[in-house]
DNA sequence: TTTGAATGTTAGCAGCGTAAACATAGTATA
DNA sequence: TATACTATGTTTACGCTGCTAACATTCAAA
C-alpha cells in the first residue's frame, strides 16, 4: 500500500456519494467516509477545509447529474413536441428525485450553505436554466418575466412533489392526504399532464 | 430551586422551540435544550425516549400552528369569495414557511421519521385537510380524485416555493434562477394569482 | 543532494446522544 | 403516621463526532 494515495480527493467524494446513497446524508461522518476510502480519519482535511465543503462537492455532483438527466430527457427524442418534451423533463426531474432521494435531500439540505460554495450555486442554477430553455421553446416570444414566473411555478411544483412523495401517511389515520399521495404515485404522468394545463 | 421541576416536559419543548427558531434544527442538541431549561443533560430522558421524539413534539406544534393559521386566514373575513379565500390561504402558508423557516425545516426534516410518531402524522394530515376543505368549496361537486389531485398540485407548489425562496443565488452568477427568485419575492401575491389559473 | 511543499498518520480536544447507577421528592398504602 | 413505591431529578461514563496540532513520509524543485 502506497503512502501517497494519488487520487484521494476524488475517491473521498466517491466514498461520500456511496454512503449518502446508502444511509442518507444525516449519517455521513467524515470518519466513515475516510474509512470507506481506507485512509486515516483526518486525511480528508488535506483536501477539504471542512466536512461541509466535502458534502458541497457531493451536492454539486448531484446537480450536475440532474442537469444531464434533464438535458437528456429532451434530447433523446428530437421528434417530441414541445409540450411532450416539457412533460418528459418533468418526469425526469421527479425520477431523479425519487431514485436518488438521499442525494436529492443532501442537495437541498440547509446544512450546506450554498452561498459559501460558488461552484455549487453555479451547478444548481444550471439545472434551472434547462427548465428556462424548454419553457421558452414552449412559449415562443414569451417575455422574460413571465417565463421566469412559469419556471418558478413548475420548479416549485416538482420540488414540492418530491418532498411530499415519500411522506408515509398511516392508512389508519383519517385524512385526505394519504389518498392524495397514493393517487399521485399511481400515475405520475397523468398527474403532471392534468396539473399543467396542456 | 426545587428538585422537582413540576412542568419540565412542557418547558423542554418550549426551550427546544426557542433554540430551533434561533439557530435552526441542525444545531439543536439535547444538552443545549436541557441547559436552556436549567436542568441536567440527561433530565430530558425522564420525559422523552429519544432526542427525535422531543423534536417530533416541536414539529407537531409547528403543524398545529400552521393548521391554525390556515384556518384563520379563511375565517377572518367571511365575505371573501372562494377564490380569494384560496389565495389568502396560499399566502398564509408561505408566510408561515418564511416567517418560521427554521421550524418549517424541522417539520420537513428527514431526520424525524413521521411514521414513528402518530400524533405528528395526524397533525401534518390535519394541515392538508384544511386545503381540501377550501378546494371543495372552490369547486362545488368536484369528485374526490380530482380534488385530491388539485390539492396535491397546490400543496406541492407552496411547499416547493418555500424551499426555493431562501436559496440565495449570487447575482454575479449568470443565470435566470436568481432573477426568477427575486421576481417571485417582489410580489408573491400576483405570482400566486397568475400561477393558479383564476 | 538538499530543501520545502504536499500529503499522509497519530494523539487529543470538546461536544454529542445515550445508558446505568444513584439521589430525592411525592404518593399510596399499612 | 410510617413505610414502600414510583416519578423525576443528577452524576458518571461510553463511544461517536468534527476538528486541530504535531509528526511522518513522499515527491518535486533548486
Amino acid at each position: 500500500m502506497k503512502y501517497h494515495h494519488g487520487n484521494l480527493k476524488e475517491e473521498l467524494i466517491t466514498s461520500a456519494c456511496k454512503i449518502c446513497e446508502t444511509d442518507g446524508h444525516e449519517s455521513m461522518s467524515l470518519r466513515s467516509i475516510a474509512k470507506e476510502a481506507n485512509v486515516s480519519q483526518t486525511a480528508p482535511y488535506r483536501h477539504f477545509k471542512t466536512k461541509e465543503s466535502l458534502l458541497a462537492e457531493v451536492s454539486k455532483l448531484g446537480f450536475d447529474e440532474l442537469t444531464d438527466r434533464l438535458n437528456q430527457s429532451v434530447a433523446v427524442n428530437k421528434k417530441l413536441s414541445s409540450t411532450d418534451k416539457f412533460l418528459e423533463m418533468g418526469l425526469a426531474y421527479i425520477e431523479f428525485g425519487v431514485e436518488k432521494r438521499m442525494i436529492y435531500d443532501l442537495m437541498h439540505s440547509p446544512s450546506i450553505k450554498k452561498g459559501d460554495f460558488p461552484a455549487l450555486l453555479n451547478a444548481a442554477a444550471g439545472a434551472f436554466d434547462v427548465l428556462v430553455t424548454i419553457v421558452m421553446e414552449l412559449h415562443p416570444g414569451i417575455d422574460a418575466e413571465r417565463c421566469n414566473q412559469i419556471c418558478m411555478k413548475h420548479w416549485a411544483m416538482m420540488h414540492g412533489l418530491i418532498g411530499l412523495l415519500d411522506i408515509k401517511i398511516d392508512p389508519k389515520i383519517e385524512s385526505k392526504a394519504g389518498e392524495a399521495m397514493s393517487l399521485v404515485k399511481k400515475d405520475l404522468r397523468s398527474f403532471l399532464v392534468e396539473s399543467n394545463n396542456f
